[in-house]
DNA sequence: GACTATAACACT
DNA sequence: GTGTTATAGTCC
């Protein structure tokens, strides 16, 4: 008999397909197989082989081609998988697809293995030995470096630093050859790190001594030196001979972040970021999949890599929002990291400076293990906050007389001042002074940033821009004035006040690309500037030890969200940027300008810091009944039509049914009409985390079946971390 | 989602 | 008659 192949294939439909198998003996679980579908030809994950099936022999077809000898997903991977698509109530096809990087996707080779590496050419060797001929230095000290012969780039750049420019030149002219090097042949060797205090100690300790799950939470203020402690637990890991799996926020995989790694463990390190060319990233994730890579370190997708041997995750900065997929398969790569660590029976550390309110619930109810870092390392003292009353204040582009006071206090002293404003752009609006009249986006009905150097309007929620009228198109007045203050103006307003310090501006529009991120954030420490001013972009990352006062423009913008969330994403921005500060000898400030210095939540921020403000924000949840207390689903539906939106979202509340769950809609999305579309959506909320999930496969297969769907665009948001 | 069959409509 | 667009159904 032939074995029949149940198949999930990527295409947005629950369940899955039969095929013959094309081989007597059927590959196993987690391959990855070629099939005939409709009239196009896709690449599917075997999920299990069986001996019959429902479906019409005559309707069956053979699968094409069996593409992998041994199973690209391990049986771990499939089960966590498989748990995943069920709790985020996303198709399995697409969800085993979406853990496969892109290139592995397609019926195409697999990338050869091995890390990128360069040596010289005879020609090169030859313009080494010519002491006449002098060259850039960069492309000197990487002929020099390669003179014994040739090394991984990786190899090449804990000595030389970032070798790309130079190679580039070099391979150019002939004196350089790629090639591919077996990673082991350039592992450096270990650097000793700085000796662990007493609580450091202890953290390790626990982490290495836990056999088999084991959730932590490494809540450790800023400076405390959590690195460290991940870094000895990922070494005793390794002396075991297991793999560790590391993973980041977006913002915080930097080429020092890597070095720092590769350096302490003294092994090569597997890095998957979406920066990554794809063949790049197949290879990483191939080194992961065969055992090779000791240690992965990447950004929220790189929790789906195969670990055959893996001995423990960390979720670096696990507070952070990055971490949350906010299309197509909507996964907490934090949440999912739990649940592999208790699939794979190993220790998982989450660390942070300003923890979830999800995990301090998590250790409140002694479901995860807190391992505290109270002090700073070396001598850096904490920061001390300050609130400056904006009321009844002369305000110079957004700044009152004391905060400019106290920047120029700073730069007198030499040293440097971060000014966070959260929002990018000239003026978030432009408004006519004499009727009234701003300039709305056409698609979204929002207003439009002014953007003064490109002497441009855009629209932040879809991307339209316009240039500015030069007259105001309602009463034909010329007293259009930008109103507010984004980065940029702010930028002018300091330059303007502090002709002498230089500036630097950080945000996705001085970054634009991820190679103009990394460069600026690489010169960061030694551009000279003396003031920096960005948005939320700058308020992690990189040690800036001239950096003593942070100053955050705009701290009423968090306070008076309507999002639930607000006030502790305001907390841990607040302490983060806060971080930034004072990391050397000198003693940090913050200012935060509020127009309510009275706010209770600030008062609790002030007097006992992020821990008091946690405290306080749980004990409100757990009275209004909000997550981590409660557990919300988010339906959220777009159509052209308002009138076809209206309809499913009333359908969608008719066939709501269940005990134990409250529901709230159809409501209007907190952005109505963005890009041309009418939003809308529904809250699901349910005390009991079960009774949502009982529930929701019910729902969407009811929603499925209504007629006229086509016309609405919807998905379902499990444990959304916005509202909109 | 990609693709196709079918219906419904306009227009030479 | 043909061509265009909207809508529903299938994909093992």
């Amino acid at each position: 008999m032939t074995p029949i192949l149940r198949i999930a294939l990527p295409v947005p439909l629950h369940g899955w397909f039969d095929y013959r198998s094309p081989t007597a003996v059927p590959p196993a679980p987690g391959s990855r197989v070629l099939v005939p579908f409709g009239r196009r030809r896709v690449v599917g994950i075997v999920l299990e082989a069986v001996a019959t099936s429902e479906v019409g022999d005559g309707q069956l077809k053979t699968a094409e081609r069996v593409l992998d000898e041994h199973p690209l997903l391990t049986a771990e991977l499939m089960t966590t998988l498989r748990r995943a698509a069920r709790y985020y109530q996303h198709p399995l096809g697409e969800v085993l697809q979406a853990a496969l990087p892109v290139a592995l996707r397609s019926a195409r080779e697999l990338p050869e293995s091995g890390a990128p590496a360069l040596r010289l050419t005879p020609a090169g060797e030859a313009v080494l030995a010519d002491p006449g001929r002098r060259r850039g230095t960069r492309i000197d000290a990487l002929l020099q470096a390669l003179a014994g012969g040739a090394r991984t780039t990786a190899d090449l750049e804990t000595g030389l630093g970032t070798v790309a420019t130079a190679a580039r030149t070099a391979v150019a002219r002939g004196w350089v050859e790629r090639q591919r090097l077996a990673a082991a042949a350039a592992v450096p060797a270990a650097v000793a790190g700085p000796p662990l205090n007493e609580e450091q100690q202890a953290a390790t300790e626990a982490i290495a001594a836990a056999d088999g799950y084991a959730p932590f939470l490494l809540d450790g203020v800023t400076g405390s030196g959590k690195t460290e402690v991940y870094l000895q637990a990922i070494r005793r890991c390794l002396e075991r001979g297991r793999q560790a799996l590391v993973l980041v926020p977006e913002i915080a995989l930097t080429p020092q972040a890597l070095k720092r790694f590769r350096e302490r463990l003294g092994v090569e390190v597997a890095v998957l970021h979406s920066g990554l060319g794809e063949t790049e990233r197949a290879r990483a994730w191939l080194a992961a999949a065969r055992g090779e890579a000791q240690v992965i370190l990447g950004t929220r997708s790189a929790l789906f890599v195969p670990l055959p041997r893996a001995g423990m995750i960390v979720v670096d900065e696990e507070h952070d929002a990055s971490y949350k997929q906010q299309e197509g398969f909507r996964y907490h790569a934090r949440d999912l990291a739990v649940l592999r660590a208790k699939a794979l029976g190993v220790p998982v550390v989450l660390g942070s400076a300003t923890p979830s309110l999800e995990s301090l619930a998590n250790v409140e109810a002694g479901r995860y293990q807190r391992l505290r870092l109270r002090h700073r390392a070396g001598l850096a003292q904490p920061p001390s906050l300050r609130v400056v009353d904006l009321r009844r204040q002369r305000l110079q582009h957004g700044f009152a007389p004391v905060t400019l006071g106290a920047i120029a206090d700073c730069l007198a002293r030499d040293e440097q001042v971060l000014v966070f404003k959260n929002r990018r752009g000239y003026a978030p609006v432009l408004l006519c002074h004499d009727c009234g009249w701003s300039a709305q986006c056409p698609h979204c009905e929002r207003a439009m940033t002014v953007h003064r150097r490109d002497g441009r309007l855009r629209c932040h929620h879809c991307g339209y821009e316009s240039a500015p009228p030069r007259a105001c198109p309602d009463c034909g007045g010329l007293a259009l004035n930008p109103l507010g203050q984004g980065t940029e103006r702010l930028e002018e307003a300091l330059a303007e006040r502090f002709p002498q310090a230089p500036i630097v501006r950080v945000d996705r529009d001085t970054t634009r690309g991820r190679r103009a991120r990394d460069a600026l954030f690489d010169r960061l420490p030694d551009t000279g500037a003396r003031i920096l001013v960005g948005t939320q972009m700058l308020a992690k990352g990189h040690d800036l030890p001239h950096l003593t006062l942070v100053v955050v423009v705009g701290a009423d913008e968090g306070l008076f969200s309507v999002d639930f969330r607000a006030a502790e994403r305001l907390g841990q921005l607040v302490v983060q940027v806060a971080g930034r500060a004072g990391r050397a000898e000198r003693p940090g400030a913050v200012i935060l300008q509020t127009h309510d210095p009275a706010h209770p939540l600030l008062a609790v921020l002030l007097d006992g810091g992020y821990r008091a403000l946690a405290t306080q924000l749980l004990k409100d949840r757990r009275a209004a009944g909000l997550p981590p207390f409660a557990h919300f689903a988010l339906l959220r539906a777009e159509a052209k039509s308002p009138q076809a939106l209206d309809a499913f979202l009333r359908a969608a509340m008719a066939k709501i049914d269940a005990n134990g769950l409250l529901a709230h809609g159809p409501l209007a999305a907190p952005m109505p009409l963005r890009a041309g579309a009418h939003r809308g959506q529904i809250l699901l909320e349910a005390a009991v985390r079960g009774e949502l999930q009982a529930f929701l496969p019910r729902w969407l297969d009811a929603l499925r079946e209504l007629p006229g769907t086509r016309a609405v665009r919807w998905s379902i948001d499990v444990d959304p971390v916005d509202l909109y």
